[in-house]
DNA sequence: CTTCAATGGGGTAATTGGGGGA
DNA sequence: TTTGTCCCAATTACCCCATTGA
């Protein structure tokens, strides 16, 4: 259990449209993700999101298939 | 109830900069939410605003959404 | 007193959100 | 089922320069 404290002053947060770039996808797909709760958001009091680096960067981890690394070079 | 634990001394004030940082938003737009009245601030003499720690990070917090624990694929 | 980064105010461009449909 | 696109309204970002704060 263990609820995690957010306090993260030194996580970085990315705009709808730099995730867009880094997945390559319409800013509007990546809000879709949030808003289907796969992945998490920070909203401004005004309502527009923003997103976690290391969990972006996370998801994109996750989401990449590398090829066999038999001798490849 | 009243709270009569005003601890002050533990009350830090962020500057309009500062709160940007955290919300990854430009410091006028912070300026423009304590206007709207969706941030409470505290004006220096001339005119400068400064905002509680606490409730920036309340207020963080509350707009905060974890992804959702599911890998739903 | 001098310096200089940060802030406020105003105005304008760019991004975002939400609904709906292809 | 997921994504891209069009619509419009709201929010946010960047430009100017005078003032404040440290």
């Amino acid at each position: 259990m263990s609820i995690p404290h957010t306090r993260q002053s030194t996580e970085r947060l990315l705009t709808p449209g730099e995730v867009a770039s880094l997945f390559r996808v319409d800013p509007k797909t990546v809000t879709r993700w949030a808003t289907a709760g796969r992945i998490g958001s920070i909203r401004t009091p005004g309502g527009h999101r923003r997103f976690r680096e290391s969990e972006v960067q996370a998801l994109l981890a996750t989401l990449t298939t590398e090829a066999s690394t038999a001798d490849a070079r």
